[in-house]
DNA sequence: TTCGGAGGCTGGCATAGACCAATGTGCGTG
DNA sequence: CACGCACATTGGTCTATGCCAGCCTCCGAA
């Protein structure tokens, strides 16, 4: 593994970094790129050499290689372990964005798709989620925390937020592993009609980070739902987390008429 | 301004941070805690201490410092200018994913959107090229790239790929300042009838930072768009980056039946 | 043979400091 | 009065180093 180290792009080199005049190439993303050339090929789970080895051979400091390394994780093109070290990443999976089942997606990509229930419990509905589900604030929410998994890896986790009193018992039947959509269709005959996502970037909260096993500050997909039933009452408000590094979503449209 | 400094929350203090025994938080992410609730509710613009003066309030180093606000810049609640400072952001804005029209999407939320063609020229198509747009690989495609503006500022870069014998003299069409999609319906009767979308982030490439005025390596949101015409064949593949600093994406979604 | 602990190696966090690049202000000169 | 230059201040990059936490292997003891 010390072909790794064969040559680092150089200032005037024309190594893909045609550097115009009004962008300076810092030397974090010259040593980025050149790492991305060498390992982009490789199967995942390929060991690249540690830090300390390639500040060395690239005659740079540690700090400059865990920047352009880091960078790498964040596309998830690389992923670091503690104590183990760095590694070839698996390629990104995908999902919809409409109102499909997450277990059809996984399975549709090959992977095994398995949930965990993190935590389930009431909590006091504070000014968004009361403004969400149309309640008063202070009232009580059902709060359903579970992390996805697809083989076995964490990959999301999703917090599900539902107005207690308009679904009496429904942790009951949630804890039957019940997906929450049949459980209100089938317990209470209500079915989402109608639903708002939107999708953002957020940087990994320690809590979240440990639970997905990435970092803390890893940039992550942020979507919200927001879902509303035929009468157009409120039905839940879902914020879930997704790697960034794993993730992409995806969305088939269709121009009206077509 | 020294209030920023008024108190660091430290490790057992309860300021939010319940800090289980499983997951232990950083002192930038706590610092990054603290500056957050100081600034939160400032009026967009307010200014931030230097980092070296908030090193010095908080008794911690510059870099962790840097890293602090580095994640507050991410998440869009601070913007950071070389050789100015450090300012409370803009809220983050609004986009349709679906096939909306960003002039639209910007003016429902009183911003003025603006556009600058950036360059616009043939290119070789390449395999992936190639294959999104059914051409042999080699042949010319027309590339047109556009910076899109709102109030002034820089917000998504939107690089647009389609195939040059398709849509001859396509170019002189788009120099007119004309829509695309008015274009290929005006001229070549070519209208999108359904178009495959996918979002991920990616860190900031240094020449899309230079020309969005942010920061290389700060996440984007990077869109994808591959769409098709009614006989089902394809028209255009689209990679667009947005700020993710600026933007969240939202989607309105419908039950099939509903 | 198995289990536990020590040591080595890995990534994660933090400090101190130097230097570069961008911006803005103030002062001096034309 | 206007413009240019110098200086101060700001963020951006990079180095060197130390220490902590997690993982793995090997060796010794039971």
């Amino acid at each position: 593994m010390s072909t790794v180290a064969s040559a680092m792009p150089t200032d005037g080199d024309a190594a893909g970094l045609a550097e115009d005049a009004s962008t300076r190439i810092p030397k974090y993303y010259r040593l980025k790129r050149h790492l991305l050339s060498i390992t982009e090929s490789m199967p995942p789970g390929t060991p690249v050499p540690p830090e300390r080895t390639l500040s060395v051979e690239f005659g740079t400091s540690r700090t400059t290689v865990r920047q352009a390394v880091h960078e790498l994780v964040v596309e998830g093109r690389l992923t670091r372990v503690q104590g183990r070290g760095t590694f070839v990443a698996q390629p990104k999976v995908t999902q919809q964005l409409q109102l499909t089942s997450y277990t059809e997606d996984m399975r549709a990509q090959g992977l095994e798709p398995t949930s965990r229930l993190v935590e389930i419990g009431f909590i006091p509905a504070d000014s968004e989620l009361a403004s969400r589900l149309a309640i008063n604030a202070g009232t009580r929410v059902l709060r359903i925390e579970r992390l996805r998994f697809a083989n076995g890896e964490p990959m999301a986790i999703e917090a599900v937020h539902v107005a207690a009193s308009r679904f009496p018992s429904l942790r009951k039947h949630l804890e039957k592993n019940m997906s929450l959509y049949s459980a209100l269709a089938e317990n209470y005959g209500v079915r989402v009609a109608q639903a708002t996502e939107t999708i953002e970037t957020l940087p990994a909260p320690p809590r979240e980070a440990a639970l997905l096993n990435t970092d803390i500050g890893l940039p992550m997909l942020l979507l919200t739902r927001h879902s509303w039933d035929e009468e157009h009452k409120p039905v839940e408000f879902v914020r879930s987390l997704y790697r960034g590094d794993r993730y992409r979503f995806t969305a088939h449209l269709r121009r009206p008429g077509a």
